[in-house]
DNA sequence: AAGTGTGAACAAGTTCACAGCC
DNA sequence: GGCTGTGAACTTGTTCACACTT
């Protein structure tokens, strides 16, 4: 437990949060490694030893209590705690961020969004007033923010993310289809669909002569037979 | 070259091509791996050991030539076509992505967008008008597309990627909170915002103490009685 | 009997370091 | 001199397999 734990054991401990979070809405009481890797299409010994970097959670001969397992991932997320988030840049796909229910109901309070269009401030997007991001800093200062999420035109991006590391932000989630750079300490995930698309087609040039078009009956969920998840 | 190319390398060459589209547009004539991999935060030694399972493109001595080095990537990566793409599920995210002009410019076309929601078939959203959903396998076969966009509610994203599937889709962007299943040789990339969210939520619990904060004190309660337990 | 937790074996991925070429 | 291409060394991540617990 005081080992040094991989960054992709952090990335997949949502995935399996999200799988748990239902069974125990489910009303599941006991859940397997196995049953757990099954579902999620990984191997049990992947889970038992991710799960393992932070305590003993599971009974042997028995398996993991799905609401104990629950809760103490909800706890190492820091899931038990409201985030604050501001959204810059309130175009279509800021937008549609603003308003997805999604965040809210994982914990995540959209406080404030921001854009520097004069026709867009001062309108109500899912219940927010839209603020002018000149602002951002004063008002980051006078109400800090966890988390920023970025959906600016590129050109502008890194400039943003620059002023919101200053007002004290510590994570960004940048929609922007570019990189930017930000300090050791503030944390930041790229969202880029074209990046998928493009490594996709890769794989669509490759595989064009295996004629999947055929009227085939309709496949149903083998997990040997899975795709890689994202 | 003949030999297995890992996916972690494929998922790096859109990385490294829109970079060098970016040079390459700005009438950079030779680059060297040094100096992509300072732009990119990667090592050279990556940079030139990804490109050498497609072949020798660079001149010992001088790097790259970015115009060369651009196409290469482009017709490796399959961008030298446009592909088709539809968009299933016209809500707000989906009208977000119907209406960005980034898949259009990369080569993508987005040729038919569907909803299940008579109040939005048969709308025009970013120029194409919105159909029935429950055409979606008839349209298909009509007109295959190579790759899909859903965008539909968790509750149906399964049973739309299997239709999806059936209708000779090859490759899928899957934005629903949930992870769906496809059969080996279909392509599927997954979008979710909030694992994002929650993997960073995990680090800021863990550094709530070092202040990376403006030195203002302004925060509504006593930071110390903000600080988080162990 | 079933299933965890984990060191050890293995596999995958990254970086080094240098021969070879421009 | 500078920089690529690439085996070899190294590092990181995954899976195995089994002692141990319920």
């Amino acid at each position: 437990m005081p080992l040094e734990i991989p960054e992709v054991v952090i990335d997949r401990l949502p995935v399996y949060y999200r799988l748990l979070a239902r069974l125990s809405y489910e009303g599941r009481a006991v859940v397997s490694s196995q049953e757990l890797g099954e579902e999620l299409g990984v191997t049990p010994a992947q889970i038992r030893k991710d799960l393992s970097y932070f305590g003993r959670f599971g009974k042997q001969g028995r398996g993991y209590s799905v609401p104990r397992l629950t809760e103490e991932l909800r706890v190492i997320l820091g899931l038990d705690t409201r985030w604050s988030v501001v959204v810059v840049g309130i175009g279509r796909l800021g937008r549609a961020i603003a308003s997805y229910p999604g965040f809210e109901d994982q914990g995540f309070d959209i406080v404030a969004l921001y854009d520097a269009d004069r026709k867009v401030i001062g309108t109500e997007v899912a219940g927010v007033v839209v603020r002018d991001s000149g602002h951002l800093e004063d008002d980051l200062r006078q109400r800090p923010a966890d988390i920023a999420v970025v959906a600016v035109p590129s050109t502008i991006a890194q400039e943003i993310a620059d002023r919101l590391v200053h007002g004290g932000v510590r994570a960004i989630l940048n929609y922007a289809p570019t990189r930017v750079v930000v300090p050791a300490g503030v944390e930041l995930r790229h969202i880029n669909p074209v990046l998928f698309l493009q490594s996709m087609t890769y794989h669509l040039k490759r595989t064009a002569n295996r004629n999947l078009r055929a009227p085939e009956p309709l496949p149903r969920r083998d997990p040997s037979a899975e795709a890689r998840p994202a």
